[in-house]
DNA sequence: AAAATACCATACGCTACCGTATGGAAAATA
DNA sequence: TATTTTCCATACGGTAGCGTATGGTATTTT
């Protein structure tokens, strides 16, 4: 949180304040946990804010959708930027998703991809961060001396791995996760 | 469905029916779908039917996590009878779990394992269900002449990508699916 | 300071469910 | 056939959440 102007005294919200607090409940919650009044109480407000900065509850799962996807992207983007050690930081990924401080951002993302099968929008801003991703851990492997299938191939395994990694049971032997990815990326 | 009594004229319906059909729902809207009263109105029957097989509505969703475990461990126990194959039949369960027939019961697994981070009932049935599943998979690597620890790993491994391939977009390259594949059984 | 605009509170109607209460029909049992 | 048991319909009360309408208070703009 950057230190800007915000303590004042009534933070006077925006849009990214309840998109804010929308996304800690579908953390939380799911998206049965993502209603008007309940965000509203929790911000301090009244349905009345709401219905000012949004025409209705899909239009605030419709921006939930855009600001996911650019934010995955900008961060995979991030990520990937420094690839002087491509192993390593193949490694680094694996551990982001898996470990705990990202559970929240997990389970926003398992969350969408949920809902993918039944909204077009959500669907499309899975496509975009998928898309991204194969494609800059692809190079990853390029750069590992992979021929171009083949790194397609590991990279959709990597991802593949990840996600299906945070969703077996909790948080079991960690030394399995390790020999798994050990195997892939190796 | 097996050729029973059932079309005689009105059903009279049991436990299995509510169940069978709040599966049909959870399948097609997630766990939002699964509501009484429209799930009554698709059996041709109301509530009054519903509140007499169960106490209330948690208790179904209980009746579901019970049902969905016991069935997939049969199902796993039926699928890795065979091992005269191993090989063949990891690549079969990789195909049963990737392709269009499965969908419906794809889509319900990974509702149930939405609801496991925060319904013990639920977290449960998902347990015993992938431990059957890594123990019977780790056989079969195991068969392949993996050591036991090597086993293990590429167990989690291959359910890993099983789950994560289904949660990555859609319908993509099943050529990727594929040669993802063959880099873990190979 | 006055006027315009941005933001929010309050109050309301509406719908979709959940769960209960009770009576009645159908099926099994005696 | 009489009686019990199984299964369901109908009707009701209650709640939670969506969206609207309208007025009020801050905040900016003039």
């Amino acid at each position: 949180m950057p230190p800007s102007a915000r303590v004042k005294k009534l933070p006077r919200l925006d849009r990214r304040a309840w998109i804010a607090a929308a996304f800690a409940e579908l953390a939380a919650h799911g998206w049965g946990g993502v209603r008007v009044e309940p965000i509203a109480a929790t911000l301090g407000v009244t349905k009345g804010s709401f219905y000012w900065h949004f025409t209705d509850r899909d239009a605030l799962l419709a921006a939930m959708f855009l600001r996911w996807a650019e934010g995955r992207v900008r961060a995979i983007r991030n990520e990937t930027q420094d690839d002087s050690d491509p192993r390593a930081l193949l490694y680094r990924l694996i551990d982001l998703y898996a470990r705990g401080p990202h559970a929240q951002g997990l389970a926003i993302e398992l969350s969408i991809r949920g809902l993918a099968r039944a909204d077009s929008r959500a669907a499309d801003a899975v496509a975009m961060v998928d898309s991204e991703r194969l494609v800059r851990v692809s190079a990853l492997f390029a750069k590992l001396g992979s021929k171009n299938t083949e790194s397609e191939a590991k990279a959709f395994l990597f991802y593949a791995f990840v996600f299906g990694q945070s969703l077996i049971a909790g948080r079991r032997d960690a030394g399995l996760r390790a020999a798994a990815s050990s195997l892939i990326v190796e």
